[in-house]
DNA sequence: CTCGGCGTAGACCGACCGTTCTATCCCTGG
DNA sequence: CCAGGGATAGAACGGTCGGTCTACGCCGAG
């Protein structure tokens, strides 16, 4: 028996996470339709329309869980953890294709503020921000949700720089600096 | 005498600085021509077309000698001059209208890699580069081109974490992170 | 005065945008 | 067996895209 070709839904999930990070959310629905192999209709039976079908991309990128692992691997050892996400930054940032943070070039490509992009990336950097904060706190910092913040601009700051100046490694760089922030616990 | 309405150039720089901003650099033509009140055969005669015109937007966008600026009326003392750039940062980021780092942003919606916003938006990230690590140099600073870089990844971290966590205030949080590149120093 | 260059105004081009529609097919459940 | 829902294919909608074109107005230099 052979693997089951995914559903429709499933293949417009797939094709837009590839093209509209390759392309901007701005690739036409032709292409997204094209590459997923779907019938026109589906993708408005199922997403109700370009925007429904982007949003959902961006809650299911799973780039959440990526970072997630990437700590579950590192060990126990907060510090050890914290790190590891640059580390693995380094890898993202380094590979082929690479465009920048998905969400905050989703929010820069559309100007609404009532998009419901802008709310998806606030949900996920939110997500973002307790993740770290947990480790944090776990270690001892003195503001755990300070130190977040100051991880998160960390984050950001690779996945934007990388984009323009890949050769200065941003993620060796903020590594640094994500060293001084953990190294605040007493 | 009245000040005499500036040429139909530096109108359709003005108008596309803005709408560019505002709106991303997909905004139409009309809209730009509209805004400029200007011909539409004037932009193609000037530069060439719109590429032309989001490109010299780019060139021209005076936010380097803004950071200078800022740098300068903060006085001598290297540490003060560098900390004064998160200053000026953290107003930047509050502003209304704030929609992050117009040379990032142009990058990320544009893909093709061929395309002069991209040589551009390096040009002007390198100047930016060469402006701290001067600042770090003089400053004794053990490596100023890796701190400079770490000087880089906050300041891009400022720009993509506020488009999403204004509220975060990244730039206070980049700031203490800045303190110790700075302290990096003997 | 006349000429040339720059500016304006606006029609026009083919291409593409997101969306809606009709029509047909195929598979599954009853 | 047939009915029905999901999927397909593709035409068509009005609107916008960047770019080219013609026609006309203005003004300073020859």
């Amino acid at each position: 028996m052979t693997t089951t070709r995914p559903g429709p839904r499933e293949r417009l999930l797939d094709a837009a996470r590839e093209l509209t990070y390759a392309e901007g959310v701005h690739v036409g629905v032709d292409a997204i339709l094209k590459r997923a192999d779907v019938a026109r209709r589906s993708l408005y039976q199922h997403f109700g329309g370009k925007d429904g079908l982007i949003t959902e991309v961006l809650r299911g990128s799973g780039v959440l869980e990526r970072y997630r692992r990437a700590m579950d691997d590192a060990g126990d050892d907060p510090r050890v953890r914290v790190l590891a996400v640059f580390d693995e930054l380094d890898r993202i940032t380094a590979a082929p294709g690479f465009r920048g943070c998905r969400h905050t070039s989703a929010e820069l490509a559309i100007a609404d503020p009532a998009h419901p992009v802008h709310a998806e990336a606030r949900a996920f950097k939110d997500d973002l921000h307790a993740l770290f904060a947990a480790e944090l706190d776990r270690l001892g910092h003195p503001d755990p949700r300070f130190g977040a913040d100051q991880i998160l601009v960390l984050v950001d700051g690779v996945f934007a720089h990388a984009v323009t100046r890949p050769d200065a490694r941003p993620a060796r760089a903020a590594r640094a600096l994500a060293e001084t922030v953990l190294s605040a616990a007493p």
